[in-house]
DNA sequence: ACGTCATGTAACATATATAGTTACATGAGA
DNA sequence: TCTCATGTAACTATATATGTTACATGACGT
């Protein structure tokens, strides 16, 4: 399988949503992300029993954000999704007899859990609301570039 | 599948080889790390190319280690991998038309960038020497344990 | 009440990658 | 020339993410 997409297509999502008030079907959310609304469903199941999202049934029923976005960083979100591996490499054996199974995985458990825990203190760097400030950012500019074409 | 577990498996079967002198069939390793002999060539077959380990065919032969251990490092025997993905999450889209999704993969890509590049560094900062010596400090304590349990 | 809409979820299908196994060709040495 | 050992292709097994179908649950509007 190819590599885990899920913290990449959770935050699609969340964006998308931030970008306008809700409430969005899990079919809109699919078509934006050109997938099928399980999916979104699946991904959205974790953030709505921790409370980030709310969904409704029925008319005019559909996901809504229903938290502060400025106090969720990716990860919360990442915690969200169960916690995935982070990385693609592992041990053999975990706990081995053999001595030197034990010197490598020392040795490598050394280097797996730096980069670990990098990655998690990274993501904990950002919250969504610097995600959606960027994303404004690169709207505006896009905006910009289509004035100019038509000044042009 | 579980995470992929070559680089310690091969990592395993150098500390095993440098131990003492060789050449070990492809069987022998296997019987070692019980495992099949066709995947110790499997993941021995780049160390060869790069010129880290020979291999003999027919009576008497098998592998041997061919480097200056001080010289090579865990880096080094990810890269005769083929220097398989490290991460196990990635991007949805890599180049994506959406600006949304563009947000999305600056930000993550950030974090996967520096966790990636910390963890080459580290196993940069490791060689084979190293491990066997920490196999060694290992095997004696194991050794004076076995001989208090005589003398109690 | 009833029909429609939307989520919740199980079940199944698809795709991909590692690991394990079998089979056989190649080549070295006794 | 027989045996041993590697080299490699091909196939199987397994795990996991993703895509899809089917149906139950529940909310809203008529």
């Amino acid at each position: 399988m190819r590599r885990d997409s899920r913290l990449s297509g959770v935050l699609h999502v969340l964006l998308h949503m931030a970008q306008q008030p809700g409430p969005f079907t899990s079919e809109t959310l699919a078509k934006a992300m050109d997938t099928n609304p399980v999916v979104i469903r699946r991904i959205m199941a974790g953030l709505r029993d921790l409370g980030y999202v709310r969904s409704e049934k029925g008319h005019g029923g559909g996901w809504t954000l229903a938290c502060d976005l400025s106090k969720v960083t990716l990860r919360d979100v990442y915690a969200a999704l169960g916690s995935p591996p982070l990385l693609a490499m592992g041990n053999r054996t975990e706990a081995p007899g053999c001595l030197v199974e034990q010197a490598v995985n020392a040795a490598l458990d050394q280097a797996f859990g730096d980069a670990e825990a990098l990655l998690l203190s990274r993501f904990g760097e950002v919250t969504l609301a610097m995600l959606g400030a960027d994303l404004r950012k690169r709207l505006g500019s896009r905006k910009l570039q289509g004035m100019s074409a038509h000044h042009a």
